[in-house]
DNA sequence: CCTTAAACGTTGATTAACGTACATCCGAAT
DNA sequence: ATTCGGATGTACGTTAATCAACGTTTAAGG
């Protein structure tokens, strides 16, 4: 059975209007009558789906959360022979996923909302990069999970400062910088190959 | 009572698809399958508003027309004492109204589908032009209704090149620039003068 | 020719969204 | 302290849109 695409549409609109009013005002100015004058939507049809403004904008995060997943494993679910270099085609897909909530990313840049977000994306990002990218040989003098999460945040502030210049570059040309960063700060050059490689399937 | 917004979603949204498909390929080759799955609506929905792609396509011209004019009228329903000089007021609006429906000029202009309608969108312009700008002391030697489809077809003119060149200027330039050319050609300088100046005031 | 897939047009049952109304609640201005 | 306008939460009956399914028509290919 299939889902009703009334549904999605309207939860759409909310979040769509929620996203507008936060770029202008306060969240916590902001009235469940604006949100549904916004999104065009009768007064009923948001407490059909949501109890309160902070319920939407839980669910709009879970959205973004869940898009970042799928942008990060998109890449990894069909490649079947290794290419050197596929390292920048996954994570290009990471900075197409921001630039496709850009907007959100630039209320949570630009404003002191929602202070546990940055942690939570972060925690996201560690688990994909401990998830996908488990080195096939440990270098025993790191622990996983603090590499992990250096990495996780480190992409993070990449991504922040992409934000903050108001995207002043494309998400290829942010995918080549990480690899250039990766490049530049691996002292072992051979071992970054190694890396790359292991990562495609 | 107010009207149900859904229909105008669901009639916006087809309508929507339509100029997108007309962007792509020809409408006789458009089927309403297409339509739907553009619009994200079911097909009942279609056969509920319409019968055929024809008639959606017929609706779609006559908002174009309405918004036309509106757009035209609009700044004289608020002016009290006419002036002759609100006609760069009033030929901004025209502008403004291709630029909305950008998408649809670009359709009529780039391809031979509508032949009719260039003569009907005429027909409205002129209607507009002898309603709206009565001249006040009417020249005895020229026909106003001569006149009317003269300024009716240049002004259209105007707006084929415009959309032609890929809305190279704003709507203020071309504003502007009609002024410019009805000062240009007008023997009387003087006119033109007090004219302008009524403009800016 | 025949086959097959796609588009067509319609139907019936279900439900999300609609307009409207009402009784609160609350903050701000009087 | 009181008024008052806007926001809130809820409820009702109506209806537009939904999905699923159906038989038919059309057109392209074997």
């Amino acid at each position: 059975m299939k889902k009703d695409r009334r549904i999605d549409k309207s939860k759409m609109a909310l979040k769509e209007a929620l996203i507008s009013l936060m770029e202008e005002k306060e969240f916590k100015s902001i009235t469940i009558t604006e949100i549904v004058h916004s999104a065009n939507l009768n007064r009923g049809t948001f407490y059909k789906h949501y109890q309160t403004q902070g319920e939407l904008l839980n669910e709009l995060i879970d959205d973004v959360l869940i898009d970042l997943i799928h942008s990060y494993r998109e890449p990894y679910v069909k490649i079947k022979n290794f290419e050197v270099g596929k390292l920048s085609a996954a994570s290009v897909k990471i900075f197409d996923h921001v630039e496709r909530y850009s907007r959100f990313y630039t209320i949570i840049v630009n404003s002191n909302v929602l202070p546990g977000f940055q942690n939570r994306i972060c925690q996201v990002l560690k688990e994909l990069v401990q998830k996908e990218l488990i080195s096939p040989m440990p270098n025993p003098g790191i622990d996983p999970s603090l590499l992990s999460s250096y990495n996780a945040y480190a992409l993070f502030g990449l991504i922040i400062e992409w934000v903050s210049g108001d995207f002043k570059f494309t998400s290829q040309q942010m995918a080549d910088q990480l690899i250039n960063i990766l490049s530049y700060q691996t002292p072992k050059a051979e071992a970054i190959t190694v890396f790359k490689e292991k990562n495609l399937h």
